[in-house]
DNA sequence: CGAAAATTTGACATGACTCAACTGGAGTGG
DNA sequence: CCACTCCAGTTGAGTCATGTCAAATTTTCG
């Protein structure tokens, strides 16, 4: 196994020269998870940015009733950590866990900023990285403050047409803020429309 | 008018050494702002960041029925700023207006990224920037598709109470998303508990 | 196959919005 | 200094959006 899918990955942005690559070789570990393993839990600190080769993960914050409320999916070729707790090495208040059997490569703190320090072409690509899911998140914020359970729902069909066949309406309603019983019932409306 | 206030700023993460202050001096631009001036209006490229030296200022969008939403507030030593209109140069879907008169310090595009070749520290501390800033909006995220809307209105005044004496409850609740109306009974409620 | 989870359904309760009217300052011009 | 307007804020009635709970049904996966 290498880190090619996490090359081609960078190279969308800033193409990585070769030593580059081979520290990124040498920074970064490879693990398979089960579907159901957790790559972080509430209490513990978030060590690792993990980058998804094959699978689908879910983060999420458990309220005190018990409930989940799913923050964010991440897919191939997604990155997916608790950034605060990360960099504040405070406990996390997220669980990362996978939905599917997953492929992941992950990196720690003390390399990361061993490559950003070596090779400034890491922090530009982390910056137009987390850019990109600053600009993706703000939009969903927005949404969430101007539209209806149901537009949100419709958006999100037409914006991760692919997630739908991987997750179940629990999840999705979990995402949206909604119960799974509400979404029940607008997809229900939806398809008689 | 000098580029303090943006030299500290930076220095909380990482001091800038005097050639780095010295080019920031040379590819920024002070304005003054009055109080209802726009510095972004919907259709507009966005063409520079926003330090925000003194003042106020509230980034919205404009629905289909002319209700605006707030997305952000920005006041002092706070960058501001539709990221993804300034990197893809598209057409923006927000405004962003001066509650109060104002002093900025802005930088556009040719500048920025001047910047971020001559010294890869400002491709570190704008990360981080964004880094604080993603975390903070994925709170306002969880809030708000785990909490109601008397939670998150509560959450406010403990997380920005300083802001509350200098908007009106009216920007408050579009930032919530909730009417204006409903953040008045809210308060009732509050204030009788 | 069998247990656990997902989905649906319906009755009911609560959260939140709409609309219209009213109140009470903060300017503003005479 | 007054009359006036103009907003922000409030109030209440009615309505719609969404949640809760319990139960039945279907699907998934070990």
């Amino acid at each position: 196994m290498g880190i090619e899918p996490l090359v081609a990955h960078f190279s969308k942005y800033l193409p990585l020269e070769e030593p580059e690559q081979e520290e990124l070789r040498n920074r970064t570990i490879h693990r398979s998870i089960k579907r159901r393993q957790f790559i972080l839990q509430e209490g513990d600190v978030c060590r690792h940015y993990t980058f998804v080769v094959a699978g689908l993960f879910k983060m999420y914050m458990v309220d005190d009733n018990g409930k989940e409320h799913n923050l964010q999916f991440a897919v191939e070729n997604n990155w997916i950590a608790d950034i605060g707790s990360f960099h504040s090495e405070l406990p996390s208040e997220l669980y990362i866990e996978a939905l599917e059997p997953s492929n992941i490569i992950q990196i720690n703190k003390p390399d990361l900023l061993s490559l950003y320090t070596s090779f400034p072409a890491f922090d530009r690509n982390f910056r137009v990285l987390i850019e990109n899911a600053f600009v993706s998140l703000q939009k969903r914020m927005l949404q969430s403050i101007s539209s209806t359970a149901e537009e949100r729902y419709i958006n999100f069909m037409e914006t991760y047409p692919d997630l739908l066949n991987r997750i179940s309406s629990v999840q999705v309603a979990s995402y949206l803020g909604v119960t799974p019983e509400f979404l029940s019932a607008i997809r229900k409306k939806i398809s008689k429309s």
